[in-house]
DNA sequence: GAAACGTGGTG
DNA sequence: TCACCAAGTTT
């Protein structure tokens, strides 16, 4: 009798990629990629930093802006630090702006630009385990084993792992290893990437769908929702203080640039008093930068990674003093093209509506 | 290994 | 309102 063979996990994941890939700025359109194209390294690079721990949606509009205005890493390299920080303001993340800034500087003195191996990318400023693969299977086609969360999910429902994460990575990776083909290895990996944000989704997933359904382990004697199993994470602390939004009679707003390490390194902020320490912060006007009729102009939260933050905003008129040692005026039509973080914005949006959009008349603006 | 590090979307 | 989570890296 005739056996028929039966395709194996990564053939199967490569025909539903060809059907259903995902069209994104970063790709390379189908008709360059059926002639056997390759993605710009620089493209793959630059679009695998923005993806970090962010949504596609989130990062296409940065992704062209950036394009645009440094279209590869030697125009990157030249760029300014601070507009590069500017250009960046929103996307979170900022020390991902500083080294993207790091890592053009030293690519750009390489003659052949970026290295294609893991090892020599994993040497590069940004770049991880995740991305270094990344780099190498994409841009490059090298048989690298890309493990991001959506593989992690994948892989652990594939193969029903009920390790919880961080322990059961080793495991994922060893998994993906086995299964990376050797002709189309930077496809697989963004089909496993596709099938992830697509069909294996953190809920609901689309298992009727899924073109690897036969083989998964855990549709069968479980709930996909429950994988994968992570260790329990520790409370979120919340913590106050408060911001001063002090005014020009021009207009323009005091600000300050933090420091470059930490939370929002690099990035420019209205006066505050203390709120990155374990402590609540003073919410009320005692700390302000002078002394002025300041008002309460109602707080506004944010919540980061590791806390939740209740800002207290104060706005006052300061006539035309001098900006204090460490800080300046910005222009009022140059707001929204400063480098300001979202919860900046919240808080000068708090104090005058309107103020950080940009408009068209508006110089300053930018993307 | 654990903690620090942003933001926006979703149920 | 809240908890979870997204193409992770660095210290």
């Amino acid at each position: 009798m005739t056996i028929l063979p039966v395709p194996n996990i990564a053939s199967r994941l490569l025909d539903w990629y060809d059907a259903n890939h995902r069209e994104l700025p970063w790709r390379l359109a189908p008709r360059d990629l059926a002639s056997g194209g390759r993605p710009d390294p620089y493209r793959v690079w630059l679009s695998e930093i923005m993806l970090q721990q962010t949504t596609v949606e989130a990062v296409k509009p940065y992704f062209r802006a950036f394009l645009e205005k440094w279209p590869d890493v030697k125009a990157l390299a030249a760029a300014e630090n601070e507009d590069i920080m500017k250009a960046w303001a929103g996307l979170g993340y900022y020390s991902r702006a500083r080294n993207l800034k790091a890592c053009a500087d030293i690519v750009a003195t390489f003659p052949s630009g970026f290295p294609g191996t893991e090892d020599e990318l994993r040497k590069l400023p940004g770049i991880g385990a995740y991305t270094a693969a990344a780099i190498s299977a994409i841009a490059f086609n090298r048989p690298a084993a890309v493990v991001d969360g959506n593989v992690e999910r994948v892989i652990t429902r594939l193969f029903e792992i009920r390790t919880p994460l961080p322990e059961a990575k080793p495991e994922i990776r060893a998994s993906v290893e086995k299964l990376v083909p050797a002709a189309r290895p930077g496809d697989f990996a963004q089909a496993m990437m596709d099938l992830g944000a697509t069909i294996c989704t953190p809920r609901r997933p689309r298992c009727m769908l899924c073109p690897i359904r036969e083989d998964c382990r855990v549709i069968l004697s479980g709930d996909p929702e429950l994988l994968p199993a992570r260790a329990e994470k520790t409370e979120k602390p919340r913590r106050r203080g408060a911001a001063f939004v002090a005014i020009r009679n021009d207009g323009a707003i005091l600000l300050r640039t933090r420091p470059d390490k930490g939370l929002l390194g690099g990035m420019s902020e209205v006066p505050t008093t203390g709120w990155t320490a374990r402590i609540d912060g003073d919410t009320s006007a005692k700390s302000a930068p002078f002394a002025a009729d300041w008002q309460h102009a109602g707080s506004i939260a944010h919540v980061f990674t590791h806390f939740a933050l209740e800002l207290h905003v104060y706005r006052a008129s300061a006539g035309d003093k001098a900006a204090p040692a460490g800080h300046r005026w910005s222009p009022a039509a140059g707001i929204s093209g400063e480098a300001l973080p979202t919860v900046m914005k919240k808080v000068i949006e708090a104090a005058i509506p309107g103020a950080t959009r940009a408009r068209r008349d508006n110089p300053a603006r930018h993307v």
